[in-house]
DNA sequence: GTGAAAGCGCTAACAT
DNA sequence: ATGTTAGCGCTTTCAC
């Protein structure tokens, strides 16, 4: 250890307090004051308690870097999403932050506001950072995700929920986008639409490719019935009423909407009621995700559920059984969850 | 630097490529490479080159523990909610990641679930991890906030918002609370009504005693009218049901909500919809957040807009300019900031 | 423009 | 039960 010859007592006062100090001030090794710091039963109670002592009057804080240095863990795992001011984003959020704390491990955030770039670039300060482990929701714009490779390379599990890769070797936590989107759609034709139309948004993500193709399924399917599907450059309450107007104009004029978010839906129903169209006898609507707001609006909107804090939790769990050797990610390959039509009277007919 | 003698190759392949791997590969020193690494324009930019391709080519990555330990700076800015699952928090914590990325700063975010012992816990773990900075809400169960003292010691800048401590040196943003609850009160008192609710939550929290003391100034300046303050554990769309099954058994029935939250507010309103009583006719109602729910729900909501992700940038930013020493927190006490009321058709009756 | 050397604070293998 | 020792990978004087 260095001597403080000069200014010693400014020193000591800024200077942060070290397991040397401790050991020093008890006359015992810096070992002792490590291992008895960390509990370590094989230390006489009694030393223990003294370094206990010790470290809370020198106002001692292990310092994680030394230590991460020494064990090259850092009991942080990264978190990259598209945007986290969605109720369901901040859903899937605080169930993986419930279980992460709950085994010890911190989060780092991150947003990648849907562009490819900023995810790369979340990625490599991820990596840099050298997070134990990484989860993922894609941007919708399209890219290679070669960015998440390096992680595999440092045996650095990645795991994906909601918005996966295409093909992945990574274990992925979804829904079945494709089988609800095509029950929502089934649900609508039931109630007697005949012209439907989807609308989502412009974009290679499995989540709305998914359903989207499982609208158009379902709408083939049907002998006596029409499908469209309108792709914008972004779903939200606001753009309700610019969607309406498109509608509106198109020949003949949907009886049946599937939005592909709550959000979206919600701002579409309230304009069409501006425009005096009933809902759900002119129009029958469904929506995704189970938002809140899906029962707040009148008529309560139909949708579908999407369990958003169990994805985050069963991807944070799975991720930290994994660090802990507790199960093999080899063996997982995807994980389907739980989502299901909520039949509101936003389409309910009959 | 130690040599590898045994198994060098394996060890290679698994081994992190350091700076020293680089210096030995191009036959130049460590501190070099260091320097090259940084951009250094004291370096050859021809050395500062190679550098960089070869540690591409070794899939180098810096050890931010290392340069931590060295540096002693993290990077890191700290964040404690009550929870994260909220429109406004999510707006708020979206706001300052925005900023904290821009700077080049990551955010470890925990949530306290409005217990007072977790948030020390969590304010534990953020003074180990040292970060360099912590942005703060607190929970509505009281505490002495000791624990956030341990920082100011190591001169570590600690902001509250929102939520913010009754008395405390920190800076502080926040929405005059009193003011704005006053004036929601006020318009209600001009809209005809004569006996006013505040539904608020039991908590000794500035953000509800503050609100709850603007209702009752307010109530009192007005001499033909009556004021109550309904005092609950939880607020949350959910209670609904049971706040209105109070609400109407009290005598005389109120004629005018003021609801601490939206989403509380909406659930009052959904149900007393359901019991056929009219909105605003019967019953005004003015919220708190301007929620997205709050245009959503029929009729919309009056509500306090409150502006979260401004809020978040702010703090955020106030923060690490603090950290860059471009600013003196010695002279900010307290930022005010705009919130104002929106009045909707939920409380217009003239 | 580049290098040598010391040390940030901790841990763990090995000794006693 | 405790001590000795040797680094973890980086930055930063100071020297040339």
């Amino acid at each position: 250890m260095p001597s403080f010859k000069e200014g010693k007592i400014t020193k000591t006062l800024k200077r942060e307090a070290t397991i040397y100090d401790i050991a020093k001030e008890l006359n015992i090794s810096a070992s002792t004051v490590s291992r008895a710091l960390k509990g370590n039963t094989i230390i006489n109670l009694n030393t223990r308690q003294k370094v206990q002592e010790c470290a809370e009057k020198l106002g001692y804080r292990s310092n994680t870097f030394a230590s991460n240095l020494r064990t090259k863990r850092t009991n942080t795992i990264g978190v990259i999403v598209p945007r986290l001011d969605s109720n369901f984003m901040s859903a899937c959020l605080a169930g993986m932050e419930e279980v992460a704390n709950k085994y010890g491990y911190n989060m780092i955030i991150s947003q990648s506001h849907e562009s490819a770039k900023k995810e790369e670039q979340n990625a490599l300060t991820m990596y840099n950072k050298r997070v134990d482990g990484l989860i993922v929701s894609l941007t919708f714009e399209e890219s290679d995700l070669s960015y998440f490779k390096q992680f595999k390379s440092k045996n650095v599990p990645v795991v994906f929920f909601d918005r996966v890769p295409r093909e992945t070797e990574n274990v992925c936590f979804v829904i079945d986008n494709y089988k609800v989107a095509a029950n929502a759609t089934k649900h609508l034709i039931e109630q007697g639409c005949k012209n439907l139309l989807h609308i989502t948004i412009q974009s290679n993500s499995n989540v709305y490719s998914e359903r989207a193709r499982g609208f158009t399924d379902m709408v083939n399917k049907c002998n006596n019935c029409n499908g469209e599907t309108l792709r914008l450059d972004s779903l939200s309450l606001e753009n309700g009423q610019a969607i309406v107007d498109k509608i509106l104009k198109m020949k003949p004029i949907p009886d049946g909407l599937f939005v592909a978010n709550d959000m979206t839906a919600v701002g579409c129903m309230l304009s069409l009621r501006d425009k005096g169209i009933k809902i759900p006898e002119q129009m029958a609507i469904v929506g995704f995700n189970n938002d809140p707001v899906s029962t707040i609006v009148t008529p309560q909107l139909s949708t579908v559920s999407y369990p958003g804090r169990e994805a985050g939790k069963l991807a944070a769990k799975s991720l930290i059984d994994h660090l802990k050797g507790e199960n093999n990610m080899e063996l997982t390959k995807e994980v389907i969850l739980n989502a299901r039509l909520i039949i509101r009277d936003s389409s309910k007919r009959k």
